[in-house]
Formats: C-alpha cells, structure tokens, sequence
DNA sequence: CCATTACGCTACGACTCGTAGCGAAACCGC
DNA sequence: GCGGTTTCGCTACGAGTCGTAGCGTAATGG
C-alpha cells in the first residue's frame, strides 16, 4: 500500500479500491495454484479482471505485490490473554502456525524473504507490514507477563534485546518447522516447543 | 550430484569431473553477483566455460543446481568438543552462522527452499543433502552432553522426538536472525542464545 | 575399430517482461 | 455544465530467457 499524503492528493479520477482487494486476492489465489515462480503479473491482472498495465501503476513488480498480499493474511493476528504466560505462548503460536499452514503464506513468505536479500528497499517493506506487527506481540506478551511475576524484572534497556532475541526464536523455529522440515505444528509440537523455551534444555522431566 | 549407480554404468565417454566443479563455482560465483532471481543457465554456463546443454544434461533446472552449489558450503560443518554442552552449542553454532553470512548461501538457501514448497523432489533433495547434516550435529551432540551427565537421561524413543525440536529451534533462530532480522550472528548473540536455549526464559539472571 | 556416451555449438518457438501510446471514463473546482 | 487532471482498459512492441533439437566431434571400453 503506498498511502497516498492528503497533500500529494490532487483532482482526477481516484484509484479504485475494490480493484486493489481484487489484484490481491487474486494474487493469493494464483499463489495457491501457480506459486511463487510461475505467479506471473498478467495472469494476476486477468484473474482480477483489470489490465496489467494497472497492476504496474501500483507495485514496482512481483515482490511488492506479493508482499502486501501476503501481509493481510497476518491482520488476524492476535495477543490473547489466557492467564499465564505458557497458555499466552501457545496460543499466539497456534495462530502464527494456521497462517503458515496456509499454502499462499508457505509460497509467498520464503520467496519474497529470499529476494530481499539484495534489495533493502523490499526488505524494509516487509518489516514493516509483516515483521514488525509480529515482533510487538512478543513485546507485549513479556510485558505482561513481568506485570504477574512470572518473569524476573529487567531495566527497559535489557529487555529490548532480549525480545528480539525471543522473537528470532519464536518466528524462526516455527518456520523452520513449517517450511523447512515440513512436518505441522500442531497442539503436541506447540506444548513442546513452549515448555522448552520456558524451562530450558537441562530442566529435569 | 545424481550418483550413477555402477550397474547403470556403460562404456562411452565419462563426464568430465573438473566440469562439475567448474560450473558448481560459478554457480556460487553468479549468486554472489547477481542473487537467485536474476541468474541464468546461460550465464552460468559461460562463467564455467561449458555449453548451456552441458548443464542440462546434468541437472533439471535451476532448482536442483543451486541445492548442489550451496549444499558444498556446508561441508565444512563439524562437530568441536570443547569440554561443555554450552561451549560446544556455540561452536556448531558459530560455523553454522559464519556459513549464512556468505553471500552466496544468503541468495541460494531461502529461494530454494520457497521453491521445495511446490516440490516434493526438491524437498527431498535439500534434506538428503543438507538438512540432515545439520541435524546429525544436533543429534550427536546431545548424545555427548548425556554421556557427560549434563542432561537428564531419556529413552531413545523420547530423545528422537527432541532432537526434531532441538533442530529446528537452533536452525530457525539462526536463519531467522540473518535473513530476516537480517543482523549478524556474532558471539555476543550466540552466547546469550545459548543461555536462553539451555535455561529457558525463566531462569533468573 | 566400433559402439557408446559426453561435449560444444547453433538455431529455434514459446513465453514473460516492462513500457509506450491511445481513447474513454471518473472525479475536482469553477 | 465545462475544462483540467488522473486513472483505466486495450493493443502492440523489443528485449530477454527458457528448454530442446540437431549435428559433428571427442573420449572412453570391448
């Protein structure tokens, strides 16, 4: 979405806004059935019923696209209070693990992460639609979590990078999971995972 | 590499083996320059100095060279012993991230993996080549740290299902750290990764 | 020496890309 | 209503890549 300043705005025709849902869905759906490297923008424009040319007014190309495609299927994202901080865990886990299960999420995610490897301009899209909403989960969930005891108090200083350290943790393993070995992150896997990171490796069974 | 099994193997001219590693350079040589999107066959083919239907004839696509060109970078992954479960998580861990900062594994080893989303032969190829590598220095060094008395004692069945965890909780959290937060993975950071893994979030400081 | 396989080279149709040019449509202030 | 402005749909285009086919040559083994 490139916001358009009120004080950039001029008379003319505006852009329609039910064409913008329409490219990105359809751009979802050629996920689904193409992926990633056959995804193609005419075949996108057809699907939306509009003309490619329109979808290269929008998006520099393929990567901006498929990006804030990709960016709506995280908007559900939610931090749920469910009392403790395990419970808290694993819930905001389960959700991240169903939007990855999802097939346009497994073929967009990697694919665009890969490409803004050398293109910093995409990479700073991305952290800002996607990664950031993601990290401010974790920031809160800690921030709770201290407020009932359950985490020893740190200065402000610590905690910031200590957070972006869980947050690699967290997002990372989940998507190694999903992605890379394949295999679902289920209920099992989540309590697993949530017991490890709270206790530790040498906590006793 | 597609072994030909000896039975398979009839008289004609062999394949020359210099060529292999010609073109597995420039392949790596490419990626370095130009990044997984905008390298060609072609290209890569007159870096190596081979025709473009030499590398056709020996691999499928630009899927299964690139898998093959990255994969020999981790071949230099080793196990150390250093006296101590920590001390030894550090150093794997450590070579692990050296690796990631390359250039050429950055461009590869994501777009690849997208790609294995779509591509049960491609997955399989990844994991044969490098992911189970990476997991048998998980698993064998958990089985040292026991050995040692640094972890409880579990049944073998109970330790497999671990070692998955373990695996894609240190893989994640490293690739994630490089290539999404896109920071580097130096010893102050791995060092209070490697507290966190062993200790759990609620240790107290 | 002969069968077999790999190699280098050229050429090819098919496809995608990103852009340019055009007329028509939609919105603004006057 | 009426210009001015911007967007839209459509068509067409050169450039680049893909993967393959065909051919003559080089290097093995029996």
């Amino acid at each position: 979405m490139q916001s358009r300043t009120p004080a950039t705005r001029a008379s003319g025709r505006p852009r329609s806004a039910t064409a913008d849902a329409a490219i990105l869905a359809a751009t979802r759906e050629a996920l689904v059935e193409l992926g990633w490297s056959k995804l193609t923008l005419g075949d996108v424009a057809t699907r939306a019923g509009v003309a490619k040319t329109t979808l290269y007014r929008r998006w520099a190309g393929k990567n901006e696209l498929v990006v804030d495609a990709v960016a709506e299927l995280f908007d559900e994202l939610r931090l749920p209070d469910c009392g403790t901080l395990a419970a808290d865990i694993e819930g905001v886990v389960l959700q991240f693990a169903a939007i990855l299960a999802r097939p346009e999420a497994k073929s967009g995610l990697m694919a665009v992460i890969a490409e803004s490897i050398r293109d910093d301009a995409l990479r700073e899209r991305i952290r800002a639609s996607i990664v950031d909403r993601q990290k401010r989960l974790v920031l809160d969930g800690r921030a709770r979590a201290q407020a009932r005891g359950e985490l020893p108090p740190t200065d402000p200083e610590e905690a910031a990078r200590t957070v972006d350290l869980i947050f690699d943790m967290v997002a990372g393993t989940v998507v190694h999971r999903t992605l890379v070995s394949a295999r679902p992150a289920d209920e099992v896997w989540v309590r697993a995972f949530t017991r490890l990171l709270l206790q530790g490796l040498t906590a006793s069974p």
